[in-house]
Order: structure tokens, then C-alpha cells, then sequence
DNA sequence: TGTGGTTTAATGGTTGAACCAATTTGAGAG
DNA sequence: CTCTCAAATTGGTTCAACCATTAAACCACA
């Protein structure tokens, strides 16, 4: 099966350099940096290419732009959003295995709340929804397709509790995990069982019964987090 | 007390102009928007402006843009990122208390992660920064900065948990909040009962009992909830 | 001495026109 | 009906110029 071709645009190469150099410290935490008509300069590029890399730069928290003083580096850890933890991730400067760990706590929470609220506040018609992804999972599926559907799955359950801010943040996380997601493709699952643990949790969620919903969903997390941690041969370090 | 002069650049207005339509349904999802060209012209301003609108669109996961064919509308529920939630209360067309709701669900889940992993994973310098925040909270104090002190104490906790994830998330959120900064603001508060509830959490979080301080935090945020639905006259309908 | 006004230089913001590159469309060949 | 390829459409990039804001230097005056 092939990849398909990736068509890099000009301000992506452009942006991912400068970002380099604001993870790997080159440019600090309120360091300004060179004016846009040095760095495109510089990087030969047109100023208005090197703006759109800005641009995107501010809106993910780790520049600020003044017009007349000039585009400031922020610190990050103040001021990033949570779709910058992918980019790190694929700088791979911090993939001691730090951030995955981090991101398995952080999907155990996430996970819980979700089929919590899920129980409580979901509809006769989010049930069919959710019931149709599970069974739509097979055995001869490829695994990346797996995985695609058990996002829809989350998804799913965000919608079902009726919470916009939920929804959004499995969106967001969802981006996140994306950057890695040949990893997590990587590691071999039993789509049977995974079927029938999230079935569990659609059955919870049925009854209305957010304890067992939350129980069910943590037999399905511990499930993939120990088979992932497997895969990467790395401890489960944290408490 | 001044409010600084907030000059709005020309691309801000135009992003705000199509956003609206997105929300409002003028723009559904899978329409096509009109090409750059046309919509540069129709709306008065330069190409290079109105692309700065789009790719910020895009970024948000509002709209997709494909060379060669055009720039498409997304389903939001399906692909926006949680920073949408603060521009959605802003056009307030979904200011019908649901969205409050919601997010104070998610304030609790996400102080309560917070909590515990902070009481798990907290270091000795983190303690320190912790106790500063709550001493600085004073009862002479104006509420905006009373507010604010609450969110880097949010911060706080969240990189007490060294958790990136968490920090990031924390930051999302705060985003979102500020676009209801006035509103949250309006909310007459006991300074020195926030600084005794907040404290109590420290003393948990110190002790290392992720229990108590899940506990602490519990009380905490149910105090600033009542607070805040008693204002706004609006019951507090959800479980 | 310092307070406020003015000038100057640097920086980002916006504009306009032109051309490049990817995609879609549809006429024409087979 | 299917395939091919040229044309039209759309976003991506470049270039050059000018506008708006900011900060710093300088100056006048009390």
C-alpha cells in the first residue's frame, strides 16, 4: 500500500524551521526576532510567505506580533495551546517517552469524563450512533483503520454527552494524536477484544450508569495503554 | 480605570465577517466559499488580507483550503479545535446558558485531574510557587485581578503535575475564558474565602493526598459555580 | 532637571499586479 | 462510452510600493 505523495507548502518549511528554533532554544523567551524582511531575506522566501508562517506562529501561542516593535518569542509553557504538543512530538526533542506518558494520563482522564457524562446526559439516538461504530469494527480490518474508527468512537462519546466544550477537545486532541500516528498503528491489537470492551462501555452508557461506564472505559484504556507501552518497550513510569 | 484602546486589524474583521456566516449557517458545511479573488473584491479588501482570514479559518478547523479548488467549509463539530468555543460565546448565538454549562462540567473534570495529579507528582519548588499565588490574593484587590490569580493558580497546578499536556490544555482554556472576561468578572466574590479554599488545596497537594486535594478542589469549584449561576439568574439544569 | 512635543528610523500591516502550480472541467478522439 | 489533453479556475508565491504603529533620539521650554 503506498503513502500518499506529501506536497510540502513553502510557509510550512518555513514555519517548522523557526519552530525549531524556539523548542531547541535558539530563539528564547522574549528574544525578538530578526524583522520579516531579514528573515525572508534569509531564508529566500517572499515576506508575505514568511508572514503566513507568523501568522500561524501567533495563533498557536508562541510568538506575538506588534506592528511597529516587531514579533516577540513567548514562552511557550505560558502561553501554547494544546495542538503545539504535536509539533513537539514530531520534533521528537522530548520523546524520552515524557509526553507519551503524558498523553496516556491525560487520554485516561479525558476518557473517563467522557463516558461519564456520556451516561448521564446521552439520547436514544447517540446510542445507535455508537452502537453502529463498535460493530463496525472487523477483524480483517487494517489496523490503522482500527484506530481510526476507535477516534470516531470518542467522538462519538463527546457528542453524547452534549458538551460543546468536550467535543471540541476530543477534536483538538485528536489532532494531536494524529502526529504520531504511526506509532500507534504500529502496535499490534486484538480487534475482537477491543470491540467488546468499548461494547461494555456502550451498554453502560445505555443503562445509564456512569460508574460502570467509567469502569468499563478504564478496562478499555489500561487495555491499549499496556499494549502500546509494550510496543515502545518502556515502563509505565508513572503512578 | 482605563480599558486599553483594542485596534482591530482589517484581517481580524474579515475572519470575524466569515466566521459568522459559518456559525449562522449562511456557510454550511461542504459549501464552497466563494473564490479569494471574489471575496477579496466583495469585501473591499486585498487578496493577501483576506488570506490571512482564511488560514486562520483553517487553523481553527473551521474551513479547508485545497490549490486548485477551492476553500471549503467543515462540519465544526466534526474538526474545530477547542479554541472555537471562545468565538462561539462571543457571537453568542448559543449564549442560551448551555455553553456555560458545559464548560463548568469541564472546569470540574479538568480541576479535579489537575488536583490529583498534582498531589501525585509535585515537587518541592512547585509547593513554593503555589503558596505564593494564593498569599498574593489580597481583599483590597480589583475581581479582575482576583480572576486572574485563580488562572495562574490553574497554571500552577497544571505544571506542578509536570504533565505538558495538562499545561497546554490549561492554556487552551484560558482562551476560551477570556472571551467571557467581563462577564466572569462581574461576579461579586469573597477574596478571602477563595484564598482559604484555594489554600486547602495546597495543603492536600503538599501532603501528597491526591484524594483530599481532588476533595478541596471539589468544594472550591462548586463555590465559584454557585457564585456565577446565582448572577447570571440561570438555574443550574445539568446533573 | 524633567516634562512634553517633534522628528526619525525601524517594524509590521495592507495594497496591487503578475506569475506559478494544482485541480477540475469539458471538448474531442478513439 | 472511455480515455486524453487542453483550457479554465483556484489557491500559492513573488515583487514592489506605500500606510500605520512603535520606540528612540532629540529638542524646546518651564
Amino acid at each position: 500500500m503506498f503513502e500518499p505523495v506529501k506536497r510540502v507548502k513553502t510557509s510550512e518549511q518555513v514555519l517548522k524551521q523557526i519552530q525549531a528554533r524556539i523548542f531547541d532554544g535558539t530563539y528564547k523567551a522574549g528574544d525578538r526576532l530578526p524583522s520579516e524582511r531579514e528573515l525572508s531575506l534569509e531564508m529566500g522566501v517572499n515576506r508575505n510567505t514568511l508572514r503566513e508562517a507568523l501568522k500561524k506562529l501567533e495563533h498557536m501561542g508562541l510568538v506575538i506580533t506588534r506592528q511597529g516593535d516587531g514579533t516577540r518569542v513567548l514562552d511557550f509553557y505560558d502561553n501554547a495551546g494544546i495542538e503545539v504538543l504535536g509539533s513537539m512530538l514530531l520534533d521528537e526533542a522530548e520523546s524520552d517517552g515524557r509526553v507519551i506518558d503524558n498523553l496516556f494520563e491525560a487520554r485516561e482522564m479525558v476518557g473517563k469524563a467522557l463516558a461519564r457524562s456520556a451516561a448521564l446526559y446521552r439520547e436514544e439516538e447517540d446510542l445507535e450512533r455508537l452502537r453502529a461504530v463498535v460493530e463496525e469494527i472487523t477483524s480483517e480490518m487494517e489496523l490503522q483503520e482500527v484506530q481510526r474508527l476507535e477516534y470516531v468512537f470518542f467522538h462519538e462519546l463527546a457528542v453524547s454527552s452534549h458538551n460543546l466544550f468536550y467535543i471540541f477537545m476530543v477534536n483538538s486532541i485528536k489532532k494531536v494524536y494524529m502526529s504520531f500516528r504511526d506509532l500507534y498503528a504500529a502496535t499490534s491489537r486484538d480487534t475482537g477484544k477491543i470491540q467488546e470492551l468499548l461494547a461494555s462501555v456502550v451498554e453502560a452508557v445505555e443503562r445509564g450508569s456512569a460508574g460502570d461506564a467509567v469502569k468499563a472505559m478504564r478496562k478499555y484504556l489500561s487495555y491499549g495503554k499496556r499494549l502500546m507501552f509494550k510496543t515502545l518497550k518502556m515502563p509505565m513510569r508513572r503512578k
